[in-house]
DNA sequence: TAGATTGTTAATCGATTAACAATC
DNA sequence: TAGATTGTTAATCGATTAACAATC
């Protein structure tokens, strides 16, 4: 499914999505006056244990105090130097629908240091107009805009068919990370990264899965 | 993070969201003209290795032939009876902003089996309007459609600071299925079943794994 | 000091992969 | 029959959990 991480600290997938949580919490925290916080705090909020969260952090290389656990701004700012690129990373996003006008205004903003910077259709009508405070360009300037941009990550959300050509497209000018909504699993290089992100799936575990809950409350063996 | 599978033979959150990408697979193998599939093959659009496919595939009761492989009508069929629901399963929307309407048109008509048959939203301008071909109630309104629709799966597409207070309310006029897209771990009754679908740390996960890849590649350790 | 929490190692758990006899 | 593929069991792998000495 996705490429894993060669790196010899054996930093796993699943870490790294945490710590992208546990930021999260952290600036929530951090905006109620919270000055430091211990690890089955994190946990309790990010729904996973104490441990979980200790050895999470080992990764960034922050350590806390057995006294007063971690400091809220050190931690945050250890994580960011842990995930971020320094400087920040622009991303393009392919194919202005529903779903990607919506994914647009959603980050809009959001993360500064994930700003999604150009965006791209094939639609004569979005093309040369600003969608969600992005500029919307021709398929046809990719390659263009995305070396002049330096951008190496991208978001699709194009339709099923289109998705293959696009991630090829992408992977040839570049663009070392994909977010892929489309659901097809796409062929890419080696060094090219993929996350899938299948909604369709995920709805139908959610079906399976309440619909066994359910069963079981019925007595069902 | 996810309510475990309690149920006896042990069918792994993975194998069922494995199943759901088979079978969309065995869709377009089926309108291609495929009569019989082997796991081989079906790995090698899935994305996984043949033994993975055989054994994910023993979970829904069809055995396959040694000379034919597998049936593809037969196979969709037999997927179709482990997955859904007899007669079909209702969804409900709750929040119709930018991704809640993206959400409404991606579903429409995609699986008949899983409609999304009310939306809600607290926005005067939206309820009483039918969008992307669905009806947005009130809020207030929820615990009465939820129950004469006999809805027991919701779509949570709320800002974050109203998610939970949303989830509660679902939980308690018999929704046992979350597909949440707001950026907060849910507190739900252990009968309920979350799915978290989380776009900001996929996004930061995929720029994390692509700097990798890059720093790998130009020699770093 | 006593006590709760930390970093870190060892034990457990579950899922993936490999192997192989059974089968058509 | 010979051969590729199947269902199924055993070995491997990785992540989670439990345990515990070190620490403030």
């Amino acid at each position: 499914m996705a490429r894993q991480n060669e790196g010899n600290p054996r930093t796993s997938d699943k870490t790294i999505g945490r710590l992208s949580l546990y930021r999260r919490l952290l600036n929530v925290l951090q905006g109620e006056g919270h000055r430091h916080v211990f690890s089955h705090q994190l946990a309790g909020i990010a729904g996973c244990t104490a441990a979980q969260v200790r050895r999470d952090l080992m990764a960034v290389g922050y350590s806390g105090s057995p006294i007063h656990g971690y400091e809220v701004v050190r931690l945050i700012e250890s994580i960011r130097e842990f995930l971020d690129a320094p400087g920040g990373q622009g991303v393009a996003l392919v194919g202005v629908g529903n779903l990607g006008k919506a994914i647009l205004a959603y980050f809009t903003g959001r993360r500064p240091n994930l700003r999604i910077v150009a965006a791209f259709d094939n639609d004569a009508h979005k093309v040369n107009r600003v969608i969600h405070g992005c500029h919307c360009h021709a398929m046809a300037d990719l390659p263009q805009v995305v070396k002049k941009l330096g951008i190496r990550l991208a978001i699709i959300t194009v339709p099923a068919n289109a998705a293959q050509e696009v991630a090829e497209g992408l992977s040839r000018v570049g663009v070392r990370g994909l977010l892929n909504f489309a659901p097809v699993r796409l062929r890419v290089p080696p060094n090219v990264y993929v996350e899938d992100i299948d909604m369709t799936m995920s709805l139908e575990k959610v079906a399976y899965f309440a619909r066994l809950a359910g069963a079981e409350k019925e007595g069902k063996p």
